[in-house]
DNA sequence: ATCACGGGAGAACGTTCGTTCTCTCTGGTT
DNA sequence: AACCAGAGAGAACGAACGTTCTCCCGTGAT
């Protein structure tokens, strides 16, 4: 096996299990076990647990973003539709809420690499808004409704959050012209 | 020092400590140490760390909607208050996002008495806002928006999503009549 | 005064975890 | 054939943590 497909490996491991289960209770002999590469090998690529989690939350972030741009694209860039997608992605039956959210959760403001991740993926998701809809104030409550979606249907499991929230963007965006 | 007097302390230091660094990076020795209270003591009280946590999620809880509705009260309940109350809470120096959220983020469905006062909370929260709009679609809608700027808040460090957030809601609220 | 009890301080125990080390094997090079 | 670089499996190490245990002291009852 070589480095690419080790790495392709552990991340994916790593992903499922960082996600499912919050990254503190999964230690690196599950991340180990679930790839097949070894500790060595593990640590050959990435030196510490830090690392793994930064790169972890790095590589969900252009999955998760890409999904959502594509999605909100083949419907003509319509802002409603990033609300669509949302209630697909809340449906998922492993969804837990937004990984960075809850790496938040776990780690304050202590690790840098983790916080980093955390800021990039918001910053990113914030300017993709922007663009979207071509009026900062609505984007930034756009925005604001996203994640008030997000982590409601994580806790109560109830992926009609969306709707919700859907509901408010199309009164928020009338109201806007 | 009785029984009362030690579990006040307990729960106080177990604030302090839970909420500025998280659950899980929080030793029971750091508990002690901070409350002053003996291990013995804590363990008569708390006969686990999970008992604990879930007292410092319930007393937090409490405290939390009263200072909310207090607030509010005193503005002869408009529903708008409740955002000029998140941008004074977004701005405490120690501000660090929804205690509860955050503790979803760490412990996810795993722990059983903290699932239960995650749920109790925001199912009391949503029901406060319900009474207060008397709408309850409008309602769940301002609650997105609160979640969503406390999440946005505490990330970013700025408390000016507060003002976003209002802004929506005025927006929503005129548009209900 | 003595004795029993409850409490405080902190050592101790068992487990978990991040990280490193050891041992062995394989596979290519000369 | 001899050798060596690298890899895999997993033991080992050191720290941290939740929880329990030991030892000692003070206090209140008899």
């Amino acid at each position: 096996m070589n480095t690419a497909e080790a790495t392709e490996r552990l991340l994916e491991a790593a992903e499922d299990l960082f996600y499912a289960q919050g990254v503190q209770s999964v230690g690196m002999d599950a991340v180990r076990s679930r790839s097949g590469v070894s500790l060595k090998r593990l640590y050959q690529v990435f030196p510490s647990k830090d690392d793994l989690v930064a790169a972890y939350l790095n590589t969900r972030d252009e999955r998760w973003r890409r999904s959502l741009r594509e999605f909100v694209a083949a419907r003509a860039d319509d802002p409603l539709a990033v609300f669509d997608w949302l209630h697909e992605w809340f449906s998922e039956p492993d969804f837990r809420g937004c990984a960075f959210v809850n790496s938040f959760g776990e780690f304050g403001t202590l690790a840098p690499g983790v916080a980093a991740a955390i800021h990039n993926h918001k910053d990113e998701v914030r300017a993709y808004l922007r663009r979207l809809v071509a009026d900062d104030d609505l984007a930034d409550q756009l925005f604001s409704l996203m994640e008030g979606a997000t982590v409601l249907a994580a806790i109560k499991g109830d992926p009609g959050e969306a709707g919700t929230a859907r509901a408010a963007a199309a009164t928020l965006m009338a109201a806007r012209g």
